[in-house]
DNA sequence: CGACACATGTAACACGTTACATGATTTG
DNA sequence: CAAATCATGTAACGTGTTACATGTGTCG
């Protein structure tokens, strides 16, 4: 749905045809996420299908071979709710990342420490190379790519403070070993007790400007 | 993706069926993310068609109505590269905010500020929200629940963080406009300088374990 | 002239999501 | 017996992704 809500803010600025709304979207989010010319057009199709877009009067500027579209009516309505209401994140995304982990806790037979080692050790590319791209886009002051950038070095950064986390309840229940199987195919175990403060939650002084 | 890994995951250990696959995955990672069972029964479709699951054997065990599967070699090898290998984030999926937020810097005529406000707060809620069946999950002692509500947590909150960073970034750029449009679709337009120093990506201290 | 950027589009496929259809078994 | 749960599957649709086909204009 992103690049759905994208090309409908950018339309919201005025009308563009196809290949342009594509330049513009790499452009303005610092090409971190290269959009494919066709799903721009299909996308459009869509839109228009759904009547949020519509060909554009090129009356006058002898347009021939762009076919420029602008938004309609429930067009602009449709982005103005987008920029009034929040991203969601109600039934959150699967994260493979989670999963992954949840089940390496599951499931028998698994070493979670190494899976989280590697993780870790791929993750802190992942910031480091972030990093690096964002002390270019600093250079070429591009604050949108920098935005984008940044986005990503603080995902990346819970990530590893997340794996951390895990590794160290997995140390404390290493020492008193608790099932955490549901059997079979039964109901949630109840198991022995464990961990009586847990951290993580409370982590929000740092944002309370 | 994570569909197709987890079942793989949850067939390694034995022979499933579909109906039994779904419970087990929404089990064990916490009835996060409720699986359809449809689902469940299009990707076994679409395992057996790449090789990786093939029917059970259930000779003497008088399956009628179940239709139980199990890895092949393939599948058996698939899986553990995936416990193997790190969850890479090459390409990194297209994230809806910071594309919101990227594209809000960018265009004219948005208040960011609102939005960013509003965002938060609506994060910010998240974060309650999880925290609440945080404790939930810890009382009925599901470490795998409470691991997986911990990593929304902990990226809810980065979240937070990150439009913090924003917030703070507009103010300063706001006593010294830059523009950070790139012209009607044209370079990144060479403007003003700005902002000597930025924070964010040396936020490692924390996760220094 | 040949390569490359501009510009539009289609086709095929992957995955995810919801809704629907069907029947067996358990249980109040 | 009725309702819920167990169990399997199909159909239709939405988005995203890649590859392909086609043509124009420009520039070395």
């Amino acid at each position: 749905m992103s690049i759905r809500h994208g090309l409908l803010a950018l339309l919201a600025e005025r009308p563009m045809y196809g290949y342009q709304l594509r330049a513009e979207f790499e452009t303005r989010t610092g090409s971190t996420w290269p959009l494919n010319v066709g799903q721009v057009y299909t996308t459009l199709q869509r839109l228009e299908r759904d009547g949020l877009v519509e060909p554009a009067d090129t009356a006058g500027t002898a347009d021939d071979q762009t076919a420029v579209y602008q938004l309609t009516e429930t067009g602009r309505a449709e982005t103005e709710k987008w920029w009034s209401a929040p991203v969601t994140r109600h039934a959150p995304a699967r994260d493979e990342l989670a999963i992954k982990l949840a089940l390496a806790v599951t499931l028998p037979g698994i070493d979670v420490q190494l899976v989280v080692q590697r993780q870790r050790t791929e993750t802190m590319r992942a910031v480091q190379q972030y990093t690096r791209l964002s002390r270019q886009a600093d250079e070429s002051n591009d604050t949108a790519w920098l935005l984008v950038l940044d986005s990503l070095v603080f995902a990346a950064e819970a990530e590893i403070r997340w794996l951390d986390h895990v590794e160290a309840r997995l140390a404390r229940t290493a020492r008193r070993p608790a099932r955490t199987d549901a059997g079979p195919s039964g109901a949630p175990a109840p198991t022995a007790p464990s961990s009586p403060g847990r951290p993580g939650a409370a982590t929000t002084e740092k944002s309370g400007r």
